[in-house]
DNA sequence: AATAAATTAGCACACCCGTGATAGAAAGAC
DNA sequence: GTCTTTCTATCACGGGTGTGCTAATTTATT
């Protein structure tokens, strides 16, 4: 009987909007008032769909979350047997670094959901840093010389989870730099490094007998 | 003739208060009126040091720079010949990853500046980030077996610029992360990881004769 | 056409904001 | 004491905010 609408269109059209006004106007900026203009509806229509502010970052901040997580596993899927080992894994782990606007407009919005969490926390912000752990491992463990298979849960080579993790805190180091001095850390220069670096990860494979890997390996990076 | 105070030492006061209130309230949260309120004093009077917002927040960001680099340049200057080099350089770097209360307080500030920059830019953002990269340059040198001098201008080998780099973003990271996921970075963690990756970087001086350093080298990062 | 539900627009309230302005308090100089 | 300058407190204005609330509008069903 009623007007009928796609809710969820609607909430994702807003979301938009709350991404543009976050890049023009910052954190802050982000009030009921100033998404609805963006998004050229009144306040009232905006509040039917998010009835509190809190609501309408918390979804803002899970659609964007979730959005980067998809666009990185498509990509994986389209280009997984394509694309040679390290280049592959460059080009994923750019998606992780704000190298044109919208994945600018993505790190604002993180940025943002950190300075809103504040306030009031919306639990968004530590998830997809987590669950790129798992990713790490397994690109380092191919990038290292052992085969396609999934990483093993016990008696990893610790210098596989060492090098994993520089490569994390390397690559959130490279987006930071990219996103606060763009001037000294533009686009071409991270594509550069970034591949130098994943070039340094050593070929750990050989060393110890990959066929052999239920022997116990103590010492490592602890 | 009339009241006298010490202007500058008022000023540092209400740093601190402008510190405390960002933690607490976040960057949007430092208005004259808060600022006054965690000081103690009367919106008037903190106006009467800093007639509008924007020298408010300029100061803070400004004082809070450079007391980092002061604290880095005052424990070099007291440890550079006592501890080892690698644990000397972890330890300088440490000052620049918040680690306790005090550097969480500067990284939130930093954070803050670079959103009170996009309505009103303090240009104090990227001054501090450049700076380091002659500081990064350095410790690397050295860490790769070079003698303790300037590094040189011009045909520096260019793997120490390359690792120098490497860390540079790499402390970024740390930061970042142990701000951002610091149950998944903390602090004891941060002084691991640091360690084991600043034992990453080779032993470059070895065998490119360091005595002569006239020859073109070429390749290299790029 | 009538109806009922979903959707939209807009007002109202209390609050916080930056800043201009003004009146008062404090304290060293004479 | 008085004077003079600095310092402090406070009000006022226009504007923005979140949110509760109500009245209108739309539209699929009956």
């Amino acid at each position: 009987m009623p007007k009928v609408v796609d809710h969820e269109q609607r909430r994702r059209e807003i979301v938009d909007a709350v991404l543009r006004v976050v890049v023009r106007d910052g954190a802050a900026g982000a009030s009921v008032r100033t998404v609805a203009a963006e998004a050229g509806w009144s306040t009232g229509a905006v509040r039917h769909y998010f009835a509190t502010q809190r609501e309408l970052r918390e979804f803002a901040a899970r659609t964007v979350t979730e959005r980067v997580g998809t666009r990185i596993r498509a990509y994986i899927a389209e280009h997984e047997f394509v694309l040679p080992l390290p280049e592959l894994a460059a080009r994923i782990l750019e998606h992780l670094i704000p190298l044109d606007d919208q994945r600018r407009e993505e790190y604002q919005l993180w940025l943002a959901i950190g300075e809103w969490s504040r306030q009031n926390d919306l639990e968004e912000s530590a998830r997809m840093w987590a669950e790129q752990r798992d990713m790490y491992l397994q690109i380092v463990y191919r990038l290292s010389g052992y085969p396609n298979e999934p990483v093993p849960a016990e008696n990893l080579d610790p210098r596989v989870a060492a090098w994993a993790e520089y490569l994390h805190v390397f690559v959130d180091g490279l987006a930071a730099q990219a996103m606060f001095v763009p001037d000294d850390m533009p686009p071409e220069r991270v594509r550069t490094v970034l591949r130098a670096f994943l070039a340094e990860v050593p070929s750990l494979a050989d060393e110890p007998p990959p066929a052999d890997r239920s022997r116990p390996v103590g010492d490592g990076a602890g």
